[in-house]
RNA sequence: GGCGACAUAGCCAAGUGGUAAGGCAGAGGUCUGCAAAAUCUCCAUCCCCGGUUCAAAUCCGGGUGUCGCCUCCA
């Protein structure tokens, strides 16, 4: 397994912490608002990484935190004349459910930064207490230049910021460079006891204390949106290293930008999409297919006939299991327990693996997915070669979150009679084929339609499908 | 100003030295009363210039273009 080290500029082996064991911690949202499409490519990226892993038969512990207290929940709470927490719970849920509309895996923990902060407080007092932080009226920030190693994440030098000159001013701060650890709470701002007095923490900390707490001072990979790398995780990996001593992360993968119609996505742009929006028109599997078919660090450009041709293709693939499944006498979960054996598909499951292994080479391993259903649809194969066929498609499928819903696969549900009486009807139909009446025949071919019923005539005879 | 990424067919996209995966769209054949499905076939020499090499989309240099980070934005 090679993954690309965000720390080393390139692809390492990966060498687990704990033999057998992924300990994986990727950013959640800052719940403020409803998340938007691109953010949903960090989430289901790193689902993948987690899927991947567990399919590879790690043991998978995968931390994702949920920001619930920030600058931008207080001033959303001002716009929404509310609480501060009750935004919070208020995105907080939506985020949830957004995810697991997504067909994300829920993380093994997912804390939320106001519960972890007595520990927050306590990173932050153990590096004032080792000089790494310093408090200045009120607030308390880390010292950068106390750290050799700031920088070595992101690649960038103190001094090099110094030139740009992009820095706020902050009187408070000895050095540009230096960050916020602890802010002291205005008026009315909801607030926490310190030893620096009433305010609230920086966005840093947490990420330290909840990944730390829940796998260990040094884990295997971090994960979060190419953006992350700096400040925040830089600064995360600042704080660990003052407190510490250690690496927080041995893995640090970032994912690419999303653009919208090749412009950054911005509200001020008006191109603006929450993951809600996109799910409204399309199926979450199309928006993972989409995401899948591009390298996760490549930055991807999502507009509407982008999203169409996925939803096109990854139905393509839904119709040939869901052929299959109609003609075969198991069901999708005993298909998915049958163990590969021939070596045509042995060859495809080791192209699959090796594409994954390195670097999840997603879009490759999709290409095996198209291979696969060459086969299944062909039906000069045997039933029980396409049924193996089928079975490594709904194995490694399953292993990028796709066919969630196996009993989508299935037919649709519906009463006897109602069964009873399109066969009925089809069988009136045979009867004005053989006649030659086209015209009768089609016009129930044409009815049926428009009642979501499509006919497939062969020479074994006709078959139908419901239409969602 | 500093740091970094990318440029492959109409569109999306994989591919770090050996002669261009896959998808969508399109064209044609078979099958069919027609339709759909299925099936077969076709569809690029990789931004430009120069270099290294027996051999480069792949390495090096120089252009051009696009984009990102340096603003608690995934």
């Amino acid at each position: 397994m090679q993954i690309y080290n965000t720390m080393s500029r390139k692809k390492e082996e990966f060498v687990p912490v704990e033999a057998g064991k992924l300990k994986l911690y990727a950013c959640g949202p800052t719940v403020y608002n409803y998340f938007h499409i691109g953010n949903a490519r960090a989430f289901i990226f790193f689902d993948v990484v987690r899927r991947y892993f567990e399919y590879l038969g790690y043991d998978v512990t995968y931390v994702q935190n949920i920001t619930d207290i920030d600058d931008k929940i207080i001033t959303q709470s001002i716009d929404e004349n509310k609480d501060f927490s009750t935004i919070a719970d208020k995105y907080s849920n939506a985020f949830l459910e957004d995810c697991q509309r997504l067909g994300i895996k829920t993380p093994h923990y997912q804390p939320r930064a106001t519960e972890v902060m007595d520990d927050i407080i306590r990173i932050i007092d153990a590096q004032v207490k080792s000089g790494h932080a310093y408090e200045s009226g009120g607030d308390v920030y880390f010292d950068a230049e106390s750290l050799p190693a700031y920088g070595s994440l992101s690649g960038k030098k103190i001094e090099d910021q110094m030139a740009g000159a992009r820095v706020e001013e902050n009187k408070l701060k000895r050095n540009p460079a230096d960050f916020t650890l602890w802010k002291k709470s205005k008026p009315g701002e909801p607030f926490w006891p310190s030893p620096w007095g009433e305010g609230r923490p920086g966005w840093h900390s947490e990420c330290v204390v909840m990944s730390q707490k829940y796998l260990g001072e040094t884990f295997d990979i971090h994960g979060g949106g190419i953006d992350l790398v700096f400040p925040h995780h830089e600064n995360e990996l600042a704080q660990a290293l003052a407190t510490t001593g250690k690496p927080l992360a041995n893995y640090w993968m970032h994912n690419g930008f999303l653009n919208i119609e090749g412009e950054k996505m911005s509200k001020s742009l008006n191109n603006f999409f929450t993951a809600r929006d996109i799910l409204e028109q399309h199926s979450a599997e199309a928006i993972r297919f989409f995401f899948l078919s591009k390298h996760y660090r490549s930055p991807i450009d999502f507009n509407r006939e982008i999203i169409a041709e996925s939803e096109r293709a990854i139905g393509s693939i839904y119709q040939t299991l869901k052929t299959l499944i109609s003609e075969s006498a198991k069901s999708p979960e005993e298909l998915m327990k049958i163990q590969v054996q021939s070596p045509a598909l042995l060859s495809e499951l080791e192209t699959f693996k090796s594409a994954m292994d390195d670097d999840f080479n997603t879009a490759r391993a999709i290409a095996v997915f198209f291979d696969l259903s060459r086969l299944i649809k062909n039906k000069n194969n045997d039933l029980s070669e396409r049924e193996e066929a089928a079975a490594l498609l709904l194995q490694s499928g399953t292993a990028l979150g796709f066919f969630g819903d196996l009993k989508a696969l299935e037919e649709t549900p519906m009463p006897d009679l109602s069964r009873q009486l399109i066969e009925l009807i089809i069988g009136y139909r045979a009867n004005a084929r053989t006649d030659k009446n086209w015209a009768l025949s089609d016009q129930i071919r044409d009815d049926l339609a428009g009642l979501g019923i499509e006919l497939k005539d062969s020479k074994e005879g006709c078959t139908w499908t419901i239409k969602g």
